[in-house]
DNA sequence: ATAATTACCTTGTATTACAAGATATTTCAA
DNA sequence: TTGAAATATCTTGTAATACAAGGTAATTAT
């Protein structure tokens, strides 16, 4: 099966991009995995599990995210994940990093 | 060696990016590799050659670019890259793209 | 000749996101 | 009390990207 081109770009321009989005939802609210998830989709920003697991274990290794454990009203108990003084001080360095990468895009775009 | 979670979220954010900055650059112009190094460095938006040669090839592989050479006043011949019409048509959809990707970061930024 | 400059290109590696599937806990109905 | 449904977490294997590092080649100047 063949992907289209343009699912191709769609993804490829993703990239990276979901670390700065979870760490963002997060420095409002505590959240855990399902939640993110279904979040991150009415912004059209779609994650699945595979992605999202990992980089919230990579985010927690680096001190940028921690969590608790809280019982569920139905099913497992849910591991919710809140950002750390760290983690705020990464989020805030990414905001400087992401209206850089914008600038840069529409002085290529516009013919600098 | 290790490089900083900063340097790492740079790099990851720009991601994917680089075809849409190629793309539309060789759209006002064309150019060849070391001249398109030179200008993305210009824009803040650092490409090595390790990267730039697959894409350019990737991009005339699915038709969006093509080159033609021209003698250089020093050294060998460059190999002028040109956008083609299918080129320009997935341009105006990365266009598009990446305006729904800054209106997402923006939603999940300030929290929907 | 040969060194300098300019240019093109390749190989191997780290990282990322995803597809697909495995595992575990609770509730509710038969 | 057994089993299905719902809700969660997590892992493994794969494809793709960008980069570091190094290789190849053509022209000009010394």
């Amino acid at each position: 099966m063949e992907s289209s081109i343009q699912d191709n770009i769609r993804a490829q321009m993703r990239k990276g991009l979901v670390e700065y989005c979870i760490l963002s939802m997060l420095a409002r609210k505590e959240s855990y995995a399902s939640e993110i998830i279904e979040e991150l989709k009415k912004a059209d920003m779609i994650v699945v599990e595979g992605t999202l697991y990992p980089l919230l274990i990579r985010a927690k290794n680096q001190g940028l995210l921690s969590y608790r454990w809280q019982e569920s009203p139905q099913g497992p108990p849910r591991k919710y994940y809140f950002i750390t003084e760290e983690g705020r001080k990464v989020l805030s360095c990414m905001d400087g990093i992401w209206t850089g990468i914008i600038n840069s895009v529409d002085m290529i775009r516009k013919g600098e």
